[in-house]
RNA sequence: CGGAAUGUGGCGCAGCCUGGUAGCGCACUUGUUCGGGGUACAAGUGGUCGGAGGUUCAAAUCCUCUCAUUCCGACCA
């Protein structure tokens, strides 16, 4: 490619709304342009790379033997309506209809789809395991679409399915497809994890998802330091202390706190740590109309995905209002505590072996110091609800937890039956019986990568591209092209060779000064280059550089060929 | 969904308070210049100022409504 006919599409200014470093540089190295809120084109640059990921993606499926399909982006209702989802999914479902008034929608995701599919199509369990994948386009309705295409409305994904007769298939294919996973981020050359995760709306039973390791991630993760234990943040286990029972050396006494709403104005009021503070969550029940209390300490926080699975909480989490609060406690949010509430009240495991502790008085302006479990107040449940904070100890008991931030690009579920019941698809056994399919589902964020990629490889010239995904792999820059022949001459020669040889070689033959060159190629981040000048040719030699070195090479002409075949590999 | 901010050539912005010929930088076109790190000079192209309504002799500017985008929040007990 040369760049006179390449839509290079470069920005020398950083865009206004772009806060994100991925973000910004995608703009700028003219690979996107955003159409509306959340919906991106992929210019020239961007596609390529796009490509390259999902290119590796697919060869690694179709390696374990997983076949590809497409299917439809609009979905019929009564599909969703048949796995309980057309009610379940939320705003995030954009919802549509036809001509005729039926009802469809945006897949942002597949598994009614495929379901319905395979229930008509496989109908024994000798056609099983069957694992089948598509990349395609996803629509989510996401209430916040921020951050370019890292969380998109639509985005690129690769989403397969596997069906099995037994769950022991399941555990076999779930283990081949993450091995699979784990080829992917490798040869996409990215710094990632594997970690055990929460299975989300999508359901299911065991989950891992796969993380690229950068300070801007969304999610946090908690991994141990002695052994490889890794967990999302929102799934790691927070471990009963193994402190003695509390003991009560104070007596309870009720203290003005005037306007101390919140736990640090508490500690500064009462002169306290965060930690012997109890802090008194009030959220909606399952039952209608019903409240709940959720204890912790101060200085911990709620974990939503935790608590939303005790019985007695409504999902998804809410808290409850002012108003609410103020009806059925009697005492402003902020000054609620345990002491004579009436309402079921959780415990986290922490905030139960708490002695002599301070908490909301369930009177306005008041607290209460001294107080202590049993003797002052008795609680429904311990239940495990809390984020863990760095130094917890590690689940699996070995080590402390240390917590780094990491982009989801990879998540892995064994579903079980959740579909395939809903949705009756079952095949026949060995003794001729029907059994329901057990599933599993395993996604990858394709156009989300590519986010990500650069989050983790970029300086302050622009992208500094992992090999194998980088747009092109070599570029040509000429020293005075226009006025010199032979300049020009030995670019062409180059770049036809190059091409030949099947490399993606980008010759800038802009009549461009060299430092607006230099600066283009280094921002859309191209990892091989070669300077060819005047002076060059006169002492027989081109310039080589990579992208990620400081360190210009003078390589002789005849041999830069064979050393960038060398280097490409 | 709640809060805040911003919408002016392709991009980044000024002008608005105090109404009166729409401006700057980048990019783009042409010419000259320069020629190993976003060169310099000159001449140009391109905008009914997000949209609708209103006030006024006159609106980018004031008022009302609306749309869009961005950021923050959705943990306050």
């Amino acid at each position: 490619m040369k760049t006179s006919q390449y839509l290079l599409a470069t920005l020398r200014e950083d865009p206004s709304d772009a806060e994100l470093a991925s973000h910004r540089l995608m703009l700028r190295a003219g690979m996107i342009r955003m159409q509306a809120s959340g919906l991106y084109t992929w210019l020239p640059t961007g596609l390529r790379v796009l490509r390259k990921v999902e290119q590796i993606v697919r060869e690694e499926m179709n390696a374990v033997g997983a076949q590809e399909i497409l299917m439809p982006m609009v979905q019929a209702a009564e599909l969703w309506q048949e796995s309980g989802r057309w009610q379940e999914y939320g705003d995030e479902l954009l919802r549509m209809q036809d001509r005729h008034g039926r009802d469809f929608c945006l897949g942002p995701t597949h598994e009614e789809v495929i379901t319905s599919m395979i229930r008509d199509e496989i109908r024994s369990y000798k056609q099983l395991p069957a694992v089948y994948y598509q990349v395609q386009g996803k629509f989510r309705d996401e209430r916040r679409p921020r951050f370019g295409v890292m969380r998109a409305r639509e985005f690129l994904m690769k989403d397969a399915y596997s069906f099995h007769a037994s769950d022991e298939c399941l555990d076999k294919t779930y283990q081949i497809m993450y091995q699979a996973y784990v080829k992917i981020f490798e040869r996409l050359g990215l710094d990632y994890r594997a970690v055990i995760a929460d299975t989300g709306s999508i359901g299911g039973s065991n989950s891992h998802e796969f993380h690229v390791l950068a300070d801007s991630g969304e999610d946090a993760i908690a991994f141990s330091t002695e052994s490889n234990y890794a967990a999302n943040v929102e799934k790691a286990e927070a471990l009963a202390p193994s402190d003695d029972a509390p003991v009560a050396t104070q007596t309870m006494q009720t203290v003005s706190t005037p306007n101390a709403r919140s736990i640090e104005a508490v500690c500064e009021s009462l002169n306290v740590d965060a930690s012997k503070v109890l802090k008194t969550l009030i959220v909606k029940g399952q039952q209608d109309g019903t409240l709940v209390a959720v204890c912790l300490r101060g200085d911990h926080q709620l974990n939503e995905i935790k608590i939303e699975k005790h019985p007695l909480v409504f999902a998804p989490l809410a808290m409850a209002s002012d108003e609410d609060i103020n009806r059925t406690i009697g005492a402003p949010a902020g000054f609620v505590g345990p002491v004579g509430l009436e309402v079921p009240i959780i415990v986290d495991r922490d905030s139960a072996i708490l002695n002599d502790f301070v908490c909301g008085a369930n009177q306005d302006n008041h607290h209460l110091t001294g107080v202590n479990w049993q003797r002052d107040a008795s609680y429904t449940e311990i239940f495990d609800c809390r984020n863990i904070v760095e130094g917890d100890a590690s689940p699996d008991g070995k080590g402390s937890l240390t917590i780094k931030r990491g982009i989801e690009v990879g998540h892995i579920f064994q579903l079980g039956t959740k579909y395939s019941k809903a949705m009756k698809a079952n095949v026949l056994s060995e003794n001729g019986k029907a059994v329901t399919l057990t599933m599993g589902c395993y996604g990858i964020g394709v156009s989300r990568i590519v986010a990500a990629a650069i989050e983790q490889n970029h300086d302050d010239y622009g992208i500094t591209w992992p090999e194998n995904i980088a747009p092109f792999q070599v570029a040509i820059v000429p020293m005075n092209m226009k006025r010199s022949p032979r300049v020009a001459e030995q670019a062409q020669a180059l770049y036809q060779q190059l091409l030949q040889a099947g490399i993606e070689v980008l010759l800038d033959d802009r009549k461009e000064r060299p430092g607006v060159m230099f600066a283009d190629i280094e921002l859309i981040g191209v990892p091989h280059r070669i300077v060819i000048s005047e002076r060059g040719i006169d002492a027989g030699t081109f310039e080589y550089k990579h992208r990620r070195s400081n360190d210009k090479v003078d390589i002789e002409m005849d041999n830069v060929f064979s050393t960038l075949m060398n280097k490409i590999g």
